[in-house]
DNA sequence: TTTGTTATTTGAACGATGCTAAGATAGCAG
DNA sequence: CTGCTATCTTAGCATCGTTCAAATAACAAA
């Protein structure tokens, strides 16, 4: 039973790891898996700009090119993560639909946890996006499938009264909400607020006020 | 009248063009002037992430360690970029403000001409937004001074009936028209709004449709 | 078992990047 | 003319993304 004498160990240990399950498929065992999670890891300990490819191959214990025979480059795995984002983003989207109080406080629920999960997800929210960004068209699991998020918020809409037969108005509706949740997902953090976060007593209560006042561009602005 | 054997010709150039300028400074005349105009060339024509700083003084060309004299970093170059697409933008909304029919109108006006400003100089608006992103917040001059963004839709704000004395309103209010521009700036290039554009007639005809629904998280929903 | 094939991983290398340090050069004050 | 300082270059460091040939491990066929 010999290794080489290479500095990268991940063999000993991914053999350990993994010596009792189902399948044992190749050197690692899973190593687009590891890549995965390592990448998430150096995500959240040392933010997004640490995030190079050689540093979480170093991550995973394994040499600089081994990600290659997995993603087709940095950006392939960018991608990965952020699909990993975006399902956490959907079944917290789905909780706080679920746990919402009255009908009429459904859609400010959503967006209160769409911000929330973006405030504590700081750089997974911006590999989310980023990714987007570049190819100009967001995941199609973020936009069409049942549980996506703009599902879950267009469905949120009509059973708070909004007329599902006007699909136009019904696609605007849905697409205001979300920019308006974006918008202030990635205005949140900037400490201009703080003051105004310290008045209304809590972050929520900030968010909350933001959400109730997105009416100010309605021509009917009566109170 | 000899000059070294360099491949940087800039001097020779820099003091023809400067000649009879009031003051010639120094060996390249304004090097931060012109090194910001080769990063806002580049940044038009090749993208984001094209821009590096030494592609920056290539562009401008001076050897890759001569930005360090102005700027204490690639970040303080961007900064200073940022700065005059702030600066831009704060001139669009002036514009608009002027140019709306109602003052029912003018708030929108502002808002179409926020996310227009994005989608016209979409890497610049990344470059002022990443900045802030990194510093966690936004430049004073966007935020506090006369006529800056913020201020100019708070105004906008109260002169469309608002009341001035609810400060808290007030600066919610404000923080959610911005919110609701900068989400739709960032969310209007996607390609899965093509559709609904088209069903429109054109791309304002589409930001002034999100805009009009961005009542749906108020209370008051009639009508 | 042995052999051969294939997927996986390494090691070394290339060009490019941000940045630093040491030296050369230009402008300016005395 | 002399010296001072700001400016710019050259050279170099560590890191990055990526590629490629060679080594290795898993596995199927013999």
């Amino acid at each position: 039973m010999i290794f080489t004498a290479s500095r990268y160990t991940f063999t000993v240990s991914a053999m350990r790891e993994t010596a009792a399950a189902e399948t044992r498929p190749y050197h690692h065992g899973d190593l687009s898996r590891a890549l995965i999670d390592a990448a998430r890891r150096l995500l959240e300990s040392e933010g997004p700009s640490a995030l190079s490819l050689r540093a979480v191959a170093r991550e995973a214990g394994v040499s600089p090119a081994a990600p290659y025979h997995h993603f087709k480059d940095k950006g392939e795995l960018l991608e990965a993560v952020a699909a990993e984002g975006w399902d956490l983003l959907n079944d917290s989207l789905a909780a706080a639909r679920k746990s919402a109080n009255s009908v009429k406080d459904k859609l400010t629920a959503l967006g209160v946890a769409y911000v929330v999960f973006a405030r504590e997800n700081p750089s997974l929210y911006r590999i989310m996006y980023d990714g987007s960004r570049n190819k100009e068209e967001l995941p199609s699991h973020v936009h069409l499938e049942d549980d996506s998020a703009y599902c879950q918020v267009r469905d949120t809409l009509v059973e708070a009264g909004a007329d599902p037969s006007d699909e136009i108005a019904l696609e605007l509706a849905t697409t205001a909400a979300w920019c308006a949740a974006h918008g202030l997902a990635e205005m949140a953090s900037f400490k201009q607020f703080d003051t105004l976060k310290s008045a209304l007593g809590s972050e929520e209560a900030f968010l909350r006020g933001v959400f109730d006042h997105m009416k100010i561009f309605a021509d009917d602005r009566r109170k």
